[in-house]
DNA sequence: ATAAAATAATTACATTTGTAATTATTCCAT
DNA sequence: ATGGAATAATTACAAATGTAATTATTTTAT
């Protein structure tokens, strides 16, 4: 069957055996990588639906609640995102649709705006987060301290790898 | 600046003072792995693009091309992409338009589709693998071979995991 | 044998995301 | 001080993805 990891990795080896020269090991961790994001990602689609949420919006809000002076700029949500300018404009309307979060001039630059939570947005958030914070640990339960410290690093390790290619 | 996930860190940081009980290594490592994901994906998005290619259409004629009849229901792509049925279907249009991929009714059950690569499919896939390779050989350069094995058991612990919840 | 349930793919439609162009403002080099 | 370049956000549009309903076929329980 498709779902469980050894069928991808017999049908790598059928690449191999086409065409040579393949990296085994790495090009089955990065779909590895891809695979478990997709789960990772519905799984906690699935879990924000209720609050009227998805991982971006949610992930919106968490920027806002945690940011130091309690507001951010569209651009700063687009790199702590990951997404395109355009799509925070439509995911903001969204959550001041909502009443979540307040759209407001910036005094020292006319050109930006300042995005903050509303009291309302600030309750939803602040209801949401523990119940994330407990599937968080439903899905980490298996992991050891150590293996999460590893995971840590080697994640970081990719970022620092995947960004210097960016660069170069 | 919100590049560098110290930015990410404080943030987390300022959320556990306002509300406690935040398994803070977890969120943190979640949030690592959404980001560098999103990287990952921007990056090979970025060099697929000039086959005409993104990471899902990719999959999927790698999917095709290690298949062991070398050909593929929309289902089973629609589990190896964890994407829609829809997306595969509205994918294969796509690919089966730009005469890579053949779709064929099956033979055993009337209700299937056979999908399968052209001549053309084959050759291109088998054009840009070796390209894809030589960005994972990059994008993997700085890790040893522990860290590759110990990389690959976790991520695999991780689906085992996510199953778990998913079935729950 | 047959009717209900299950399965496969697709269609119609909505949502999410992105690229390119536009508008407004600020920065910077003369 | 001022005109060109850079930056911020948005708008118009296109591409990618998803949900629910539909059609065709097969499986299964009587």
């Amino acid at each position: 069957m498709v779902q469980d990891f050894a069928y991808f990795e017999r049908g790598i080896d059928r690449i191999s055996r086409q065409l040579p020269g393949m990296p085994r090991d790495r090009v089955v961790l990065n779909r590895l990588f891809f695979s478990v994001f997709k789960e990772l990602d519905e799984l906690y689609n699935r879990h924000l639906e209720e609050h009227g949420l998805n991982t971006s919006s949610f992930l919106a809000m968490v920027m806002l609640i945690s940011c130091e002076e309690n507001r951010l700029n569209p651009r700063d949500l687009s790199n702590a995102l990951v997404a395109s300018r355009t799509n925070v404009t439509r995911l903001t309307d969204e959550l001041v649709g909502a009443g979540w979060v307040a759209r407001n001039p910036s005094i020292e630059d006319r050109r930006r705006v300042d995005l903050s939570l509303t009291a309302a947005g600030r309750e939803l958030i602040l209801g949401v987060l523990p119940k994330v914070w407990l599937l968080i640990e439903r899905q980490w339960a298996d992991f050891s301290a150590d293996e999460i410290v590893a995971f840590d690093l080697l994640l970081r390790k990719m970022q620092r790898s995947l960004s210097r290619i960016k660069d170069a």
